[in-house]
DNA sequence: TTGCAATCTGTTATAGTGTAACATATCGAT
DNA sequence: ATCGATATGTTACACTATAACAGATTGCAA
């Protein structure tokens, strides 16, 4: 039958890493079956599942597409800002521990439990910007 | 025929006020075709990109729903943190500018401009909350 | 007035994203 | 062995969103 849970998220993880930008589950499932054909959604958004919950990868709700996580601090708590391209499609990862924890307590102070926090910046790159590096 | 742009807008607001809590687009539909039943998803789909383009509603990326802005500070720049109580599906929105000038500053350093900021804190809200009202 | 372009709205169809429900298999404990 | 718990496979479907084109409306110029 399909291979065992661990060596397909490990495919996950390697399409993620060949991508080296955001997929959508569906574009991990078709990467994933050109070796699996019969592979379906379910199988991929388990896989996806158990990958956020762990801290893996993260997920981007803006754009309904998935990152690998750059961050060796996996597991719990581990929310980052993610900045992402909207020019050319890059994401990167920026690790704010403090600014997470600031708004966590401003929320704090109306009574608000935080337990996960999406941060996702969008915007122009550095590469893309009008003025840095253009011109 | 239908109705204009305007007034199919402001059903649509009608809507988000009457629920107070945060919509999805099909809701959104569902309701207004109690009174046009061939509404199609276009229709409503456009009138939430003008909404939110003005900054009337906010998107919810998280949840894939809308929310009424609370603020009377609409249109360019208004990005609010919007706490989501996961327990009761409540919604509060918090302006913040200073945390949301850190975080542009921060990613600026960088070399990143931003534009749009969707910073949405899930967690549980004081009235939901363990110990707070709770036990 | 007529004609044209630009814009907005209506309509149909389809693409993209995600999950429910149930079947089958796997593995450890008794 | 058999039972129960958990993981995986499979089918079908629900939900979210947009493309593409048709028709209507407005404003403006000839």
């Amino acid at each position: 039958m399909g291979k065992k849970g661990d060596a397909l998220r490990a495919d996950v993880i390697d399409a993620l890493q060949r991508a080296d930008k955001p997929l959508s589950a569906y574009d991990i499932l078709a990467e994933l079956r050109e070796f699996n054909p019969k592979m379906a959604p379910t199988t991929i958004y388990r896989a996806l599942a158990a990958l956020t919950e762990t801290g893996r990868i993260h997920r981007l709700e803006s754009l309904n597409a998935y990152l690998l996580c750059e961050s060796d601090e996996h597991g719990h708590g581990h929310d980052a800002i993610l900045s992402i391209c909207d020019d050319c499609g890059s994401v990167e990862e920026t690790t704010a521990p403090e600014l997470i924890a600031s708004m966590s307590k401003a929320l704090g102070e109306g009574g608000f439990e935080a337990t996960r926090h999406v941060v996702e910046i969008h915007g122009t790159c550095s590469d893309c910007g009008t003025g840095q590096t253009g011109s």
